[in-house]
RNA sequence: GGGCGAUUAGUGUAGUCUGGAUAUCAUGCCGGCCUUCUAAGCCGGCGACACGGGUUCGAAUCCUGUAUUGCCCA
């Protein structure tokens, strides 16, 4: 209730200065309540204590005697266990539930314009997509939908791996097969076979080696011929992956793509950089940085970070510090945002140490791994198939689908086969999506299709429904939802009260919910919201309300809550139907 | 060996950054609610901060030790 807090701020300020307390004790004490039946703010008056020389219930019940005749148009203030409480009254809560409602923006400010790159999702040429590209794709995605929303300038920035050494084997493999056949093989999604048979032919074929390994020269080398064939590779993995991305219904496009190739020249810059700030040194052949910050390797050695190895190949931290300077010096990027595992920490500690080292970055830039966790199978294991392979993320998608078809079929019979093919998508996809959001992303959780397609808890299936309800009302009402926008807000029961407090917090929980790229604070959010709207549902008739002024407040409450149910989930990258 | 993280009802999960009241929510189990807007729902009950020390008026939250566990280290 950060709306409320604003607007009572200016009595406490009144009252603390006639008592002498200096803001910078006080302010941080004014916050929301711990627990939401207590009231909608609170201030713990204990560590007062010291400074007023009083009990802590002396001096909350000596502020509200100051405070309370000011504040009842906009609060009732108690005070129980040395607390001061402000509860917002019905009419306070109606006239902003009415200012919310009249905005297109549902009452989210847009802040000062930042220029962000959001480096996500990162698939692999002629590599399936597997479940850990879905975490990357799917937080990142929500990441870039908020910034857009609050106002920023997005970079997303799609590093797929198009370079290295692997691919001498995949374009003389593709050699092997013939061109047409191999662009077919990848054109369909068989992107896991494809590289198997490269790889299994580099192990047993010392032929096939050989003939790898001199491609990989040709390609660093710029041969046009081996240059062409890369090149079907990289566009018909491509075309696959956007199929997945359009699927999954995330933003990434072509234009995002970012190939490790595409710093190709960046490269000896780095070095240059690194010599130019005399940290590199070379070591064991390679040339390699020493962070400032100490890490021990195995042999109980200080240990670098490899910037170029010994037979002169690059290494990935290079690529990340030319993707720096290009970010830095010509994108003039101000926060670069890495949505990458958890298992990249160290890695990224010591890259971003080196760029700091090097002056590639100042203290105008900010530099955060948005770390996340695994996605591991029922034995708390990395989610593999029961054979051990990893499991193919369009496999994993198209099957989330069909589970949610046989559930509609089953719950709603009647809706037409088009259009549940279609809601079908959207229930699928969200439970996916929302069960990878909705966890705090640092944690591993464990794939569970029960869970995520259940329409108990909190599921992105609950929502949907809610939601779906909502535009049930409407649709049974002849009063559509427009008209309900200019309606008064005439708050009366519990479950009007509860729903009220939730829809004017919304701007506050995305506040909290980008302070730290937490997608799963606006899902909690989302179902406290859902949750407290079935409860209203089951509690206040609507279209039978004692008279029409109250069908018409709560007709206004119920396309609030839908418009935010609508927001939030778009925010989240997932797609609401009015019919389930 | 070094480093980083985790541990909250039977199960899952929020809260930990920034200490505050009776620890969130769900699932599960038990008991209620459909002649009324989608019961894919709602209402009520049961049940947890790994263990020890410290700091504090106050600790799930901060510090420290132990246990268990996950990940990273050319």
């Amino acid at each position: 209730m950060q709306i409320l807090i604003k607007e009572i701020y200016p009595f406490f300020d009144e009252v603390f200065s006639k008592l002498g307390v200096e803001e910078d004790i006080w302010a941080n004490l004014l916050a929301p309540a711990t627990k939401e039946g207590h009231a909608d703010v609170a201030l713990p008056c204990h560590s007062l204590s010291k400074i007023l020389k009083k009990s802590p219930l002396q001096i909350s019940s000596d502020i509200i005697d100051l405070l309370s005749k000011d504040l009842s148009e906009i609060a009732i203030i108690s005070c129980m266990n040395g607390f001061i409480n402000v509860q917002a009254t019905n009419d306070w809560m109606g006239s902003k539930l009415y200012e919310i409602s009249s905005d297109s923006r549902l009452g989210i400010p847009e802040e000062d314009n930042r220029k962000i790159a959001v480096d996500y999702s990162a698939p692999n040429v002629a590599k399936e997509m597997h479940v850990g590209h879905l975490r990357s794709t799917v937080i990142g995605d929500s990441i870039v939908r908020i910034l857009l929303f609050k106002g920023h300038t997005v970079i997303r920035e799609n590093h797929i791996g198009d370079w290295g050494t692997p691919f001498g084997m995949l374009i003389e493999h593709l050699l092997d097969m013939g061109e047409g056949e191999a662009a077919n093989e990848l054109n369909v999604g068989d992107l896991d076979g494809f590289y198997k048979q490269a790889r299994s032919k580099f192990n047993s074929s010392n032929d096939f080696a050989q003939r790898s390994r001199n491609r990989v020269v040709l390609l660093q080398s710029g041969d046009s011929g081996t240059l062409r064939l890369w090149k079907i590779l990289v566009s018909e993995s491509m075309r696959y992956f956007n199929e997945v991305y359009s699927m999954l219904n995330v933003l990434l496009v072509d234009e995002d793509i970012k190939g490790e190739s595409s710093y190709h020249d960046l490269l000896p810059v780095v070095i240059e950089r690194l010599k130019d700030a005399n940290i590199l040194v070379e070591s064991d052949g390679a040339e390699v940085v020493f962070p400032r910050k100490k890490w021990i390797n195995r042999e109980g050695k200080e240990m670098p970070m490899i910037i170029r190895k010994g037979d002169g190949g690059y290494n990935y931290s290079a690529t990340d510090l030319a993707c720096i300077i290009d970010r830095a010096e010509n994108l003039r990027i101000n926060d670069f945002l890495y949505v990458v595992g958890t298992p990249q920490k160290q890695h990224f500690e010591m890259v971003f140490d080196i760029a700091e080292m090097a002056g590639l970055i100042n203290e105008n830039h900010n530099l955060v791994h948005v770390n996340f966790g695994s996605v591991l199978g029922p034995d708390g294991k990395i989610f593999k198939s029961r054979e051990g392979n990893t499991i193919k993320l369009v496999d994993l998608l198209l099957e989330s689908i069909s589970r949610a078809e046989a559930t509609i079929k089953d719950k709603n019979p009647s809706l037409k086969s088009n259009e549940r093919n279609k809601v079908a998508k959207m229930i699928g996809i969200g439970a996916v999506k929302y069960a990878d959001l909705s966890t705090e992303r640092s944690k591993d959780y464990i794939f569970n299709w029960d869970k995520m397609l259940s329409f108990e808890g909190n599921t992105s299936p609950y929502l949907q429904y809610a939601h779906a309800r909502i535009c049930s009302i409407f649709s049974k009402s002849n009063i559509s939802r427009n008209v309900s926008r200019n309606s008064k807000f005439n708050i009366l029961e519990k479950e009007e009260e509860l729903l009220s407090r939730r829809l004017i917090a919304f701007s506050s929980h995305l506040e909290e919910t980008m302070a730290n790229y937490s997608p799963h604070k606006l899902c909690n959010y989302l179902y406290s919201l859902a949750s407290s709207f079935a409860s209203f549902y089951e509690n206040c008739q609507v279209l039978k309300s004692e008279n029409i002024e109250i069908m018409h407040s709560r007709l206004a409450l119920c396309d609030l809550t839908a418009r935010t149910l609508n927001l939030g989930m778009e925010l989240l990258g997932i797609e609401c139907p009015e019919e389930m």
